[in-house]
DNA sequence: CTGAAAGCGCTTACAG
DNA sequence: CTGAAAGCGCTTACAG
């Protein structure tokens, strides 16, 4: 497998070792082993693959990166890849690789401007990956514009203005009307709103979206009923005991996203409050957790998935110098248990 | 930045490019950049690092690993990177790594064992990187006696036979029987348990340690109350449905790990059960979610973030030569809200 | 203090 | 059909 050195260790089999085991030239292993086009005596092939395989030789990524100027591998920036909606990402991304030429280097950005470029984005730049695919995070448009002239780059969950090919984005403000006028086809008048991350574009679109329902319904928003909780358990659950605290009546919470939803209910339940028999609740995104919450929440559902796969598909066709061709998604409403017409 | 070529794109910006902009040789350049100990006049320091940043230069990494014969990468083999678990274990090693030296590349095994060999570990070997985490999965033993020999290695949440040193696990056992222990303090008798997936070793160990505080308590376990549930929430569901489908007594179940517990939960519910007042449950792991399930889930905690730092910091230990030093975790009994004495 | 040279592990025209 | 040679982008003894 690979001969001992000083420490202990082991160095890892080179061509050469391997050239040498078979007794040709490195040059002759090279052929056989990546396919090359130009012809090879049977017997030598032969000899040459039961030796690589005797001895596991594995090429080096390394080397073959700097000669041949590819990698093969592909730079997935996250913010937060522990959270259920960047996994799914990532398992998106991940699915559609397999079995094809590429494969993915992640590196987290933790919405952390400062870390995205300087840690992220530089680690995977200097291993010079082929493409690169931002999911959400902070970077300005003239660093996505910087990047895009030296790799081929596509961004989820962010805009790109003036490069509409390269943005896959699902229409948030669209899902957040829907849901809100879910709740109000239900009857609810005084609904809260949770918001996200401030400053975040998915945020700043839900909002509208709730806000554009309201306003078709003829209704006034309070803002004594719209709060903030940064897409988190709990900051859901923190907004909701201040929403209770403040006194002001509701009959319904919205929340941006799933998380912020499973705090709020918790909340909800240390006041007394049911869901959905005193108050109705909505999250957003549909992450595997809430089909499975008691009750079972419904939410404005995200193809996550799709999301990965569909951005590494984009991202591969794009370096093949194709357009990426990336397809439109769209939410759609879950009605789960977690909603229901207002008490009074 | 970059020079433009044919495509339209720009190639990456060389020390030779930074060479020439300063008017000095490559070596220069490299002894500069790389903090050399040979000495380089204060100006042409300045002048290097003026055009390196102008330029925007970063060292080619595969270039780098190629002749320091290091790739200052750590491999990382997890089996589901979107679970909480797995994500969490991810996030810690990422948390350690922090402005180190080092930097994670991850590779999924998906509890395939053709899949984690030929595609996750082939992959990461290929890369060179400079050591191996392997964080559950089912390499045989042989395998990783075969990988240590050539890469610096520490498995997190399984079993390395004849190499303590290298493993970082948790007391399973323990803490199924402490989780157990405590249903049984309440005046649970008829506790049903759902196991993980079969054949592996967490989960096998859990199962023990729940029969160990059955036989202590000088009960038996009644094996219709036994289920498989494979550390899914959809297998806990069905599990649980089938358990109350049996019509078999039972006002406690201890589930293999909390996603299982949270699709029991939810059959529950489907059959008029409530949590805890018809039935107490406890689950395994304290994922994020368990605190922020209504009722929280009183559940056996791992300190999963802790498990993902110190292996981080074993196995660079273990690349510089040192024992690796590996802290021994003790599971923690978190009692929250699922659980209650039995109705009767 | 600085540059030219060699070499890391590969691939691929270029000869034969 | 096969091998020797050059080169990818770096680093580091070796000279000066």
């Amino acid at each position: 497998m690979s001969s001992p050195s000083s420490d202990g260790r082991t160095r890892a089999v080179t061509i050469v070792d391997v050239a040498k085991a078979a007794g040709v030239s490195p040059s002759t292993i090279s052929r056989v082993l990546t396919g090359s086009s130009v012809p090879v005596a049977e017997r030598t092939r032969l000899a040459v693959q039961e030796a690589a395989a005797r001895l596991g030789y594995r090429p080096n990524a390394n080397a073959r990166q700097l000669v041949l100027g590819r990698s093969t591998a592909l730079g997935v920036v996250t913010q937060h890849p522990a959270s259920a909606y960047f996994g799914e990402i990532l398992a998106g991304v991940d699915d559609h690789l397999r079995g094809g030429d590429y494969h993915a280097i992640y590196a987290s950005g933790n919405w952390d401007p400062e870390f995205e470029d300087g840690g992220a984005l530089d680690l995977l730049l200097r291993h010079r990956v082929d493409g690169l695919i931002l999911v959400g995070g902070l970077a300005s448009t003239e660093r996505l514009e910087e990047l895009a002239r030296t790799t081929p780059l596509i961004v989820v969950a962010r805009q790109f203005p003036g490069h509409p090919e390269r943005e896959l984005v699902v229409d948030n403000r669209k899902g957040a009307r829907v849901a809100t006028d879910h709740l109000l086809a239900l009857g609810h008048r005084r609904i809260a709103y949770l918001r996200g991350t401030l400053g975040q574009p998915d945020s700043l679109e839900r909002e509208l979206g709730f806000r554009d329902a309201m306003a078709a319904a003829g209704l006034p928003v309070d803002e004594q009923l719209v709060l903030d909780a940064s897409f988190l358990r709990q900051a859901g659950l923190d907004a909701t005991e201040r929403l209770v605290a403040s006194g002001a009546p509701f009959t319904a919470i919205f929340c941006a996203n799933d998380d912020a939803a499973s705090g709020a209910q918790l909340a909800l339940r240390r006041h007394g409050l049911t869901v959905p028999d005193d108050i109705s609740l909505v999250g957003f995104d549909d992450t595997p957790e809430a089909e499975f919450r008691v009750p079972p929440l419904t939410t404005v559902r995200q193809p996550t998935l799709d999301l990965g796969r569909a951005a590494a598909r984009g991202l591969i066709r794009l370096i093949a110098g194709e357009p990426p061709d990336l397809p439109i998604f769209e939410t759609e409403l879950v009605v789960r248990e977690s909603t229901a017409p207002p008490r009074s």
